[in-house]
DNA sequence: TTGACATAAGACATCAGACAATTTAAGCTT
DNA sequence: AAGCTTAAATTGTCTGATGTCTTATGTCAA
């Protein structure tokens, strides 16, 4: 194990505990899917007490940088665009921050990103959005079923961008939305509308037209739009 | 005190209290600026250890919603947007985001903003404006002056769309940025250039012409896109 | 042999108490 | 009144004990 311990001797024990094992982290000493020694093999090889180390611990997978799992360790993850979401989510409800808001900044995003997405979508990108139209396409699936393959779907595209920040930000503002969808409007969607959409925006990806996915997906969002400013009772 | 603490059952003790303490804050129990009771007066009425209490506060303030202080307490604050931004730049040293995927953000976020800008701006947000813009005209600011002036103008733009989500999302461009620029180029910078659109760009708001803002905008962004995609030694 | 159950070991979760370090303000001195 | 000292309050850190969870091991019966 690398030995700039030493070296780190501002701030507090936890802070520099923290800085350590980040940089543990980052350096791919312990990659993703790794576990950590165990807290007392820590504690002992910093020279620093365990209440100490647990709330470093708790930091570092508060960033979504590792995971603690009962009984078994603490294991490196892949977690901060999560993480980073999540944060975003908590400035959202602490600023009471008004649905027309959240929707143009969908629309903006998310019409730039299906572009991106018509460009730069491997075989993999397509596969991936393809199998949530297949979904939503399917008359079994049942209405959970339904709302998750319609996340799967505009996060594929989302992914198909290749960048990670944009992904960030449209799982930031898709989990709000989803609050907003689940706590004021229930069940009001119209599967059946959607569906034309989903696959003229999917055969515009594959046919690489960037604007005429981008203009579909524009109609797409209408529907929601619609829907949320329409029961907006505050 | 509100009093939901004994209906959290689910989770670890630090995840329910952690649960409890952000709904404090976000309900505004507690606003930005005031201090939280003192650990041992939280731990009683949570009825939870000190060292669980401590866990938590840790991952609170690694959220930015709070901050310790070493023998004062816990004051709540409102870094989330550092946190947030924190945590997207760790994904960038373990090279999971590279500085293309960022300017293309800043592009498609701020081009679009500087048009809403145009359209919405008050002339409180017009004067906060023109105040950076002076000083970055002025020759008697420092470097770091410059670059915070610099901070104030495209936030500055940004508030004046009112749409707080947008705020938050630039916010954490903008300090992935800067320290982008203030740790890998130092002194690169070309203010002089930066003047001529600077002005240009406050003229069109003021004027509300959306597509003349957002065409000076937009060269302006290349200066930037230059410096950072040709000093990138990574 | 094999499957179910009991057991034990390893690791994290939580608590309690003690002491150190820091800040602040009150009190004392000059 | 200014400067110094001291004490109280609060967070920072360490330690040991106990609780809980997971996994692997081993036993026993079908």
């Amino acid at each position: 194990m690398s030995n700039k311990w030493k070296n780190l001797k501002n701030g507090s024990l936890i802070q520099r505990a923290e800085e350590f094992l980040t940089e543990l982290i980052l350096s791919r000493e312990f990659t993703s899917g790794e576990y950590l020694p165990p807290e007392m093999e820590l504690c002992n090889k910093l020279g620093i007490g365990r209440s100490t180390l647990r709330e470093t611990i708790s930091i570092l997978e508060s960033k979504g940088l590792v995971r603690r799992k009962h009984g078994v360790g603490v294991m490196v993850v892949d977690g901060s665009h999560k993480a980073a979401s999540h944060i975003i989510h908590l400035m959202f409800k602490r600023n009471q921050i008004s649905h027309i808001n959240i929707l143009e900044m969908r629309r903006l995003v998310e019409t730039q990103a299906v572009r991106w997405a018509s460009e730069r979508a491997t075989e993999e990108d397509i596969k991936l959005i393809e199998n949530a139209v297949d979904v939503m396409k399917s008359n079994s699936s049942t209405f959970d079923e339904y709302v998750d393959a319609d996340y799967e779907f505009h996060l594929g595209i989302t992914k198909a961008t290749h960048n990670p920040i944009l992904v960030i930000f449209m799982q930031t503002i898709q989990s709000i939305l989803k609050d907003i969808i689940v706590s004021t409007l229930r069940s009001g969607l119209r599967p059946e509308r959607s569906r034309h959409y989903h696959e003229k925006i999917l055969e515009a990806i594959k046919e690489r037209d960037p604007e005429k996915a981008s203009t579909a997906l524009s109609e797409h969002l209408l529907g929601t739009e619609n829907l949320i400013m329409n029961n907006n009772s505050d």
